[in-house]
This record gives C-alpha cells, sequence and structure tokens, in this order.
DNA sequence: ACTCGTGTTAGCTG
DNA sequence: TCAGCTAACACGAG
C-alpha cells in the first residue's frame, strides 16, 4: 500500500510520462472508485485538455489541466488517492510496456502482475497519441475525484520543520499513533511508517500527545525524518527496520525483546516491549 | 478454511 | 468538541 514515499515514485511517474499529452478518452465507469461523481462526469470535464503538473501532499496526488483551447480558461484538478493498493500505470504509445508506477507488496514482479490484470482497472485516460494512464486496483480503494480538497490535509510529512511537527501533533488525549496517523495533523504517514517512526524514536504508540514533552516529541521528528528518508532509499515504507518483525513471535532487530501487538488509533500495531515499554 | 490488512470516510456513540 | 468504533471496498497472504 502507499504511503508517501510510495506516492511520490507514482507522482514522478505521472511527471515524466503524463503530461502535456491530449485527453481524448475517460473511462469513469466505476462509481465506487470515482465517487461522488456520476459516470461520465470526470470524462466530460476533461476531455480534450491536457495534464500540465503532479502534485502531491501526503498520499494525495493533483494533476492540473489546461484549458481546451487557447482563449478558455484551465480545467479542473484531476485527484488520484491510491488508497491501500491503487497502480498507476502510465503507457507511451499502443502496445508499448507499461511503466507500472509503485506499490502492492513492493517487489516488481507484484507491481508488474497487479498491473496487467486489465480486470482491476478502474479508470482510465486515453491519450490522443494512443498512449493511456490507467489506475488498477483489486480492491476499489482508491479515489478518482474532480477539485479534491488538498487544503484540509496537514503539512506533508516530507521536509517538515521541527516547529511545525511541534504543532502538527498538538494537544488532546490521542494516542500519539492516532495523530501520527491523523492527515489533517500531518499528511502522508500511514500504519507502517508510524510504527517504523515510533520505533525509532522509542516511544510507546499508545502514549497520549499530551503527555509528550518536548523533548519527545522532537526526537519523534527526527524519526520521521529518518524513516521517511530510509523508505525513499531502498523503495518503499515495507522495508522498514521494524516491519519484518510485525508478526507474532516477532523480535526487536535492536535488543531482540519480544515484539508487542495490539490495535492502536484503530489499526494493527507493532512495538518493541522493552525500549518501547513506555507510559500507555 | 479462515482471519487479517500499507487507507479513507460517513455515520454513530460516548 | 474530541475520540473511538463500524461498515464499505474485494483481494492476497499467512
Amino acid at each position: 500500500m502507499p504511503e508517501l514515499p510510495e506516492v511520490e515514485t507514482a507522482r514522478r511517474v505521472l511527471e515524466d510520462g503524463a503530461l502535456h499529452r491530449r485527453i481524448a478518452d475517460v473511462d469513469d465507469t466505476d462509481t465506487f472508485v470515482c465517487r461522488p461523481h456520476r459516470p461520465g462526469d470526470i470524462r466530460r470535464a476533461l476531455l480534450g485538455r491536457e495534464l500540465t503538473a503532479a502534485r502531491r501532499r501526503g498520499k494525495s496526488l493533483w494533476l492540473p489541466t489546461s484549458a481546451v483551447d487557447p482563449s478558455g480558461t484551465p480545467g479542473p484538478d484531476l485527484g488520484l488517492h491510491l488508497g491501500m493498493s491503487g497502480v498507476i500505470v502510465v503507457t507511451t504509445a499502443p502496445g508499448d510496456g507499461a511503466d507500472a508506477a509503485n506499490l502492492v507488496g513492493g517487489d516488481t514482479k507484484n507491481r508488474q502482475a497487479a498491473a496487467t490484470r486489465t480486470g482491476w482497472q478502474r479508470f482510465r485516460l486515453t491519450f490522443q497519441d494512443g498512449g493511456r494512464l490507467a489506475l488498477i486496483d483489486a480492491r476499489r480503494l482508491s479515489r478518482v475525484r474532480l477539485d479534491p480538497e488538498i487544503a484540509a490535509l496537514g503539512p506533508d510529512a516530507l521536509g517538515i520543520t521541527p516547529a511545525v511537527f511541534r504543532s502538527a501533533m498538538g494537544h488532546g488525549s490521542s494516542p500519539v499513533k492516532a495523530r501520527l496517523l491523523d492527515q489533517a495533523a500531518v499528511a502522508g504517514i500511514g500504519n507502517l511508517l508510524a510504527d517504523e517512526t515510533l520505533w525509532l524514536a522509542k516511544i510507546n504508540p499508545a502514549t497520549r500527545v499530551n503527555a509528550l514533552d518536548r523533548t519527545e516529541v522532537d526526537r519523534l521528528g527526527r524519526a520521521l525524518r529518518r524513516a521517511l528518508r530510509s523508505a525513499t532509499d531502498k523503495g518503499g515504507v515495507h522495508t522498514g527496520a521494524v516491519i519484518a518483525a510485525r508478526l507474532p513471535g516477532g523480535r526487536c532487530p535492536r535488543c531482540h525483546a519480544e515484539m508487542r501487538h495490539a490495535t492502536v488509533g484503530g489499526r494493527s500495531t507493532w512495538w518493541c516491549s522493552r525500549e518501547q515499554a513506555g507510559r500507555p
């Protein structure tokens, strides 16, 4: 599933291959993925336009579109969210090999397998040159919509400053992991990245945010930066050091103590019984 | 066979 | 207001 690093990879694929090509056809008939639009809404809004940029905040992608003709006004932004299992495929010409952007499990074989299952195609732009942009998603958790509400998202997790991160962690009694996962607080952190970040910072996931002192919040912010950088360098959040230990009988990669497991913030959570014993 | 899950969000409940 | 829970999606992995 895509978290910030995987979505950034997808953004680059879009930027490199999908811009400045006239949109000749749109398949927006999947009413779950394209909700709340009705079939044909997205198609009518995009026909004849070109995607002009590929932007990202957190896990959300959006692509501004051009005017249909030089005297016209620009079109709407095309919003894409990959959910947990979405894959973007951009082809350069009919019959060309697919250039798959991102995710699923993480290895190339899985990506390509997913990308070739046309039965899982949930949305498609066909360009005038014959190439296409397709969204493949077995579980239909992806979202495609016009003019998505990016303003509702918190600051992007990548490159967040210590002061902004402290502000994002905010106040209240939520478990710190729930706050990390709150896209309105910080945008881009998913379940695996949250576990990795908390493990790097040696903070118990259930600790209430109002029980963290400034030193701990700053440590968490540095851990987030490290986790993001590592995931980006190694090719995805699934490469995190503690991720392999998220299973029954798992042991902490640093101290070899048993890993604990529970639901925190509504999500499956694993932490080191010794180093993250903390105060729950 | 059966359970769980890299995400989001509307609708409830406390 | 805040926080937590559930359902919906539909498949692969263990």
